[in-house]
DNA sequence: CATCCAGTATCAGCAATACTGATACTCATG
DNA sequence: CATGAGTATCAGTATTGCTGATACTGGATG
């Protein structure tokens, strides 16, 4: 089992396509097709259907394992790389869409005029591309956030050592539209809101996954699936009563048109979470050490 | 980054020499420098100190993800595997010492008498060798024992899907030499046992690592490292004052010269959990469903 | 300090492999 | 039934990966 084979089938299911494939990898078709064909030989079933191309019920168990295969192959290249070059002239951070408040804003800016000539950039992106950017070094630093029990840490693939660090917890709240019957309550119960619409924003709010497993509950049967990270689109859906979502208390203050009640019940909060390599780089570390010293702000 | 070549840094790493690690590959030596070289010069750092031959920091980076890719690859290939054989004639057990109680001997004894046909096997080790058993397709089944906060599940390495189910939960206590001066107490608290000697046997009873986890602290400085999964033995070394350990409350009742008393703070448990891929072999599967249904005896 | 030796690096040669390009095949579509 | 997009197969070739022989090197020994 080739990591270069199993790349390729990666490629393939993706595709959905040989052909495609081999054009995306650079290889002829030719190629792929044997790639394939070892695979199948190799482990004695077969991967995938042929027109239409679809991962076969082996195929699809070894891509569940294929794809954090070959995101470890990646974060072990970068985790040996990282020991050459320590000291480089960019920061670069990778944050999802609810990490970006004034405190993480102002930390950063701080950074940026401590360093003037570092090259400083902020990525936003779903939680899972902002941990895989740490890991293969795309990112020097991660901020995620979600909900979970006070005393659970982020649940976070595990690629590879990674430091988390909690930089601030606040109640988690359900975004209302401003007409919505229960905006005057002073806090909701997630229980009573599993048969709600919701709309399922992974990459802009915390995942219905998420809260299901959270409030321990087969609800939040979602309405409408949100791609991107644009939390501002996402508020404008919720005010014209496309569904509710979830996000930190204190991230409702300036969206227009939707309110943010407290979940009482269960004991969840929104956690923000710093992520590095055990051994950042000097810029990413004293970042972090910003971060880490300025705690929640409320 | 072959995973060949890996393995045979591993190997190397493990034999702390190039021709003992070729010989226990079959490969010649020659094959074995070449594949370090490979290595060495694709990810452009030196991953070995030859005479004597240790890892170099970039080495020990490498290690952390080499290791952990080595075992999902064989766990990929046991998952695809598993599919083409969904009744075999064995029903394989790997389980750690403390998991060995009457009610999962019982269930055993039960799935034995059932299927008389079968080839039951129980394997006792530690609890990285019974995950890892159950990942690669050595077990069909395991029962993994740790102390953890009553609401975490245990900490297990996220090779692949696993099916944790947890089986019995008992307050976790302490093993004190029969002579102890502690023995009258009702209850003790972890912290004040912090400074005391402990024996840190990881695959016979509760990893100190672990302990000091739960209790977040930085003692148990262990004086004595027990390797092997005898309880037995382990129990002779705590009723002679070598130094204390862990157990299921219940355990120390047939143990010779040895007392337990439940530990109150933290609010630690000791749990068993039965491990198993998401597509267990029938027998598997039923001694599964009787270990479900039995729980905890007491 | 010279010698020795166990162990690693290097090199040439050969066998196996992993691509490409051409072509045969095969299923879905009109 | 004809067509075409897409996959499989095959021969040929460049590359890789292994072995066996040999050169090299650092540490132990007297």
């Amino acid at each position: 089992m080739d990591p270069q084979q199993l790349r390729t089938f990666v490629a393939v299911v993706d595709h959905r396509s040989f052909s495609a494939a081999a054009q995306a990898l650079g290889y002829t078709q030719s190629a792929v097709s044997q790639h394939v064909a070892s695979l199948e030989t190799d482990l004695e079933a077969p991967l995938l259907t042929r027109r239409p191309v679809a991962p076969t019920e082996a195929g699809e168990r070894l891509l569940e394992h294929a794809r954090p295969l070959l995101l470890r192959l990646d974060a072990a290249r970068a985790d040996v790389a990282r020991l050459r070059q320590v000291r480089p002239g960019r920061l670069a951070v990778a944050c999802t869409p609810g990490t970006l408040t004034p405190a993480t804003a102002l930390a950063l800016v701080r950074a940026r005029s401590a360093a003037p000539q570092l090259a400083v950039s902020v990525r936003v992106c779903g939680r899972t591309e902002a941990v895989q950017s740490v890991l293969t070094g795309g990112a020097d630093l991660a901020l995620v956030d979600g909900a979970v029990a006070a005393t659970d840490p982020l649940p976070l693939p595990d690629a590879g050592p990674l430091t988390a660090f909690p930089i601030s917890e606040e109640p988690l709240a359900v975004l209302l539209p401003a007409a919505h019957p229960l905006v005057g309550r002073p806090t909701l119960r997630l229980a009573d809101l599993a048969v709600a619409r919701w709309i399922d924003a992974a990459d802009a709010a915390v995942p219905l996954a998420e809260l299901r497993a959270a409030a321990q509950s087969d609800g939040f049967g979602h309405q409408l699936t949100y791609t991107g990270t644009d939390v501002r689109g996402l508020s404008v859906l919720v005010a014209a009563g496309a569904g509710l979502t979830t996000a930190a208390l204190s991230a409702a203050g300036d969206l227009p048109g939707v309110v943010a009640v407290p979940i009482s019940e269960p004991r969840i909060v929104h956690r923000t979470e710093l992520l590095h390599p055990r051994t950042p780089t000097t810029p990413a570390a004293e970042l972090a050490a910003t971060l880490r010293s300025a705690q929640s702000p409320r």
